[in-house]
DNA sequence: CGCCGTCTGTTCGCTACCGCACTTCCGGTC
DNA sequence: GACCGGAAGTGCGGTAGCGAACAGACGGCG
């Protein structure tokens, strides 16, 4: 009943949930079950069979290559814009990286079988997929062609923009510990470059919380990596929703 | 006649195309033309329309991300492995790379309008390409990775294995000038990386011409980064075919 | 209240790599 | 044989970011 009827369902917060069409959307939700991100959460693991995919549809999450040396390098982000267990879209069980929850939120849970089925059922879902997989491709290629060629207080820049497109609000919880991780420098650079930037006037922030004051100031510090990676989501996705700000919309 | 019947058709060189069923690639063959690959020739450019999708049979091709200072930088490599043209796999019809001839070979070409046909009417076409999807996704997200964390010394031994797997016989055309814009650094600092690296007795080279004189050691030497990602490739595409040695049959 | 763990600020010496420039060497070409 | 252009070797000063360490600040908790 409820499940079927699209009058009783909520407008997915997912961007690419939002890309269907009303009566695939109501044959995919019964398949799809709510559930909530924990901080730190491992959704899947390096090599591991990927059991499920998730829609998020709040929080974001990284993609991290584990590394030799043991700690891991983010080459992409996830959150409502997406869908984590691309892999399996692409025919494959699993893939080379972690998928780990930064910043927790909620998501649209699917068994990987059940997807795979899916994905024979319902002729939209596979298009709209396969867009955003190319979009996520292109993130992830520009971060790796922007790691190593520009600095660290650009990479900040960009690195925040990002975040500041998955969450709702301009304040969110966040170390310098933690962003040292994200971009593989120390901690006490991030120290160093974030401070530059609160003396410019674009973010601002104390133990733990960052604050975003000044998003074109940042947007014009950060190298050019943030917006070409946006424009492609724009491109292939379409334009997040009329007047809406919010990225995933 | 000839394009029907399989007897007269050579096995393809190509790892993806070899992959098909007899029957499917005999479908597939009239669409495929033989195609020469001049050195830097532009197989596409960033953002505009891809016109045709390449499958190569030797040499291989640069995926290279346009940066804002007017270089570009190298986030992929594309042999007789793989196909070149994944946008319009993916559904899009152009993506934010150039790819380039770095090495001159031939490829089989197909205009991207009955590429797309074909993969509506030959099944067994779109999963395989599918699955190398994700192994050049996994390629290039590695070499993000790579870039910035490891040294420059690795990083050419990583790159220089990468080109011995695409071609054929372990001396092939390569200068320091060219390496220094693949790896985005000085030609000083290959210089120096490519003479430790002689100096250990792992490669030879002379005027534009480079020798892998020690394929063990110079993978002993590379870091992780090469082993993950040519196992992503074995993984994904099953491995290169029986106790043949290239990497793409 | 005092304690402790987390977060941030800052310093020190060090290394890898940069930008730039100059030289040498080699292979062709006229 | 003289010349030229591309390729490779080398040196110089400069710097971004490293690794390690220490100190202060805040906040939660017993």
């Amino acid at each position: 009943m409820t499940t079927s009827d699209p009058a009783a369902r909520p407008a997915p917060r997912n961007r690419l949930l939002a890309a269907l069409p009303p009566e695939d959307l109501a044959r995919l939700w019964p398949l799809l079950e709510p559930v909530e991100f924990a901080a730190r959460q491992i959704l899947h693991a390096p090599e591991e069979p990927i059991r499920a995919v998730h829609f998020p549809e709040s929080g974001y999450v990284s993609r991290l290559a584990p590394m030799e040396d043991g700690d891991s390098a983010e080459i992409g982000l996830v959150g409502p814009e997406g869908l984590v267990g691309l892999a399996i879209l692409l025919g494959a069980d699993r893939d080379g990286f972690e998928l780990l929850v930064q910043s927790p939120g909620t998501a649209l849970r699917m068994e990987a079988g059940a997807f795979r089925d899916a994905l024979d059922r319902i002729p939209s879902l596979r298009p709209i997929l396969n867009r955003y997989a190319l979009a996520h491709f292109e993130q992830v290629a520009r971060t790796g062609a922007c790691n190593g060629r520009h600095h660290v207080d650009q990479r900040l820049a960009r690195w925040l923009l990002m975040a500041h497109d998955r969450v709702e609000g301009d304040s969110f919880p966040m170390t310098h510990e933690f962003l040292s991780m994200m971009l593989g420098v120390r901690r006490a650079g991030i120290t160093v470059a974030a401070g530059t930037l609160q003396k410019a006037g674009l973010i601002r922030y104390e133990r733990g919380r960052m604050e975003i004051t000044d998003r074109p100031g940042l947007e014009a510090v950060s190298c050019e990596c943030y917006g070409t990676a946006r424009r492609a989501y724009d491109r292939l996705l379409g334009p997040p929703g009329a007047a809406r700000k919010p990225f995933w919309r």
